[in-house]
DNA sequence: TTGTAGGCGTTATCAA
DNA sequence: TTGATAACGCCTACAA
């Protein structure tokens, strides 16, 4: 904050005044080179001195090299998301990296566009939540070698560092839990079959009953939304009208769901008995309060940015899957013990 | 996707594909000087043949743009915000630019940092819901001449660009709303008073009590979060047993008083009233479905980034100030008419 | 209308 | 250990 700064300052001027030459004020700046102690001092009081600022735009030219992540969503919208959102820019930001997020709004189009804009970004790394089911749509991105990680959704032949929960067994539990209780006409509102996640929880489900040969398999799959829990929700009783129990595989449904039970003033838990997925803030505020599958969304962020720094700076170490486990919490949505 | 690509493309490979000189391709990429038509046809051709992508690091460092945006919200996990960002995305998305993401977590130090961040990314505009209230923390960076948008918090003495909606006019119409129905004890649960947001939305509350000097303001402030919300609405009924409606002044407060209700076994609407802000996706799945401020979100986050672009494109424009009006959507949280 | 050439700020190579 | 110097890929006077 010195002298008459109409001109940016840079390693030149650090270097004058420090007295030493630009290559040394680069090495001390990027820490890389063994520079004298003494020199170190010169070149950083000179640095605090004229508030200089490397800039960016010339050492990514150079050097290749950035500090930017791309985060691209399957849906943005989605409160999962936005948790898990939370988690990886705070352990971004405490990492000095800078945050590129883009929205595929799942759409495999988007998504590609979106992509490619990372790479023109120079992102030095990329978290996705893909919209596909196949490593082989990203095959382009991974010959860059610029590292890819997946996020709770992991594509199949997708051969790259990973983060996710348990799905089906975190489904399995679920639907056990509602078993136990008694509940004979279990009815499991699912995703799109595209889409992990969504797979996984149905198979969790399908698990569950097997374990129990005499309760039979009530499904219907939307799309993720919350008109589409609804929808579903919808069908379902319109066919089966004995049903008792509800398990619906993701946050946006289950409100969906709820939505439906409210308008159809069907009583939970004393007519139908819920579980959803995601603790969310409103998980405590409805009435009944909602037992829900939790998944620990921003530690999984969290998590997510670190494994893929990790590889960013270390390219060659092996490839990680890290699987969370999931907590059933159990509120009042499911009521107590049926005798059916 | 030609040849045998180790080598990255660059305007000279396109200038020699297409026989003309690396400034022509320069001039066609960036359609600014008057090429033949020709030889335009020429470069795009050699463009798309070579599958060239320029690289952006050396456009910024020789021209000092970019298409960057930074956007720094006070709170990401609000789900109003989340909204709002999606909107962001979308249009910028649409409009070529990233988007760079920051949390300042309602944090002034924080905020101070990812500013800083930002300009060190070089962006060419930034997106503020600010922690302060005060123009004058910011005036470093506006003397960059970077343009900043003010977003939903507009602090005191910021001459910049902004989008907003009409807090107090929303707040005051809920009040009176639940006035009008016959409440005479009305409370109101509001945020930190440094927060824009929050003093409007308290100053509508007492305008609408002014028209009825026979209801005395009942007032208690949260902090904006579930937990905050809760508090206050125990506080409040702590102290006050005759209420029989509330008024809480943003989303997650409204979920930590639905949460105080449902503990305390306290009917909605039948013993107390409630209105809320933001019209969230659960607010038509809680028993009762919830009345409430809602806010346009999602355009909100779209004209923000419509704002900001125009300011880039257009320095010395005069400044717009936006103020989007809110709707009050009537549900069940309300009841009908009281006769206290 | 088009081409030539220099430099944006940094880092990497090479020599000292 | 340190310094001089040549790029990185692009844009923009200036010249033609």
């Amino acid at each position: 904050m010195d002298k008459n700064s109409l001109r940016k300052i840079t390693v030149h001027d650090v270097a004058k005044q420090a007295g030493v030459s630009t290559a040394t004020v680069s090495r001390v700046i990027n820490g890389n080179d063994t520079v004298s102690p003494e020199l170190q001092t010169h070149v950083r009081d000179a640095i605090n001195k004229l508030g200089y600022r490397p800039n960016k735009a010339a050492h990514h030219l150079r050097s290749g090299k950035t500090n930017r992540v791309g985060v691209l969503f399957a849906d943005i919208r989605n409160p999962f998301f936005t948790s898990v959102l939370a988690g990886i820019e705070n352990y971004l930001h405490e990492a000095g990296y800078a945050l590129i997020l883009g929205n595929s709004n799942e759409d495999a189009k988007i998504e590609s566009m979106q992509l490619q804009a990372f790479l023109d970004e120079g992102v030095a790394g990329i978290i996705l939540s893909s919209v596909t089911n196949s490593g082989e749509n990203y095959q382009q991105i991974l010959d860059t070698g610029i590292p890819i990680l997946a996020m709770d959704r992991i594509p199949k032949n997708f051969r790259v560092d990973s983060i996710s929960i348990d799905n089906a067994r975190a489904a399995k539990q679920a639907a056990l839990h509602l078993i136990n209780l008694g509940h004979k006409r279990v009815a499991f509102i699912g995703g799109p079959e595209h889409i992990s996640t969504a797979h996984l929880r149905k198979r969790g489900y399908l698990e569950a009953l097997q374990e129990h040969p005499d309760i039979k398999p009530i499904i219907e799959l939307g799309d993720f939304t919350q008109l589409g829990g609804y929808e579903a929700t919808r069908n379902v009783l319109a066919i089966h009208n004995d049903i008792s129990a509800f398990l619906v595989a993701n946050n946006l449904m289950t409100l969906g769901a709820l939505q439906f039970f409210n308008e159809s003033k069907i009583r939970v838990p004393d007519e139908i008995a819920l579980v959803g997925f995601d603790d969310m803030p409103w998980a405590t505020s409805l009435q009944p309060p909602l037992t829900v599958v939790a998944q620990p969304t921003y530690e999984m962020g969290k998590i997510a940015a670190r494994l893929l720094l990790d590889r960013i700076n270390n390219p060659n170490s092996p490839i990680q899957q890290v699987t969370l486990e999931t907590e059933l919490i159990i509120r009042e949505s499911c009521g107590g013990l049926r005798f059916a």
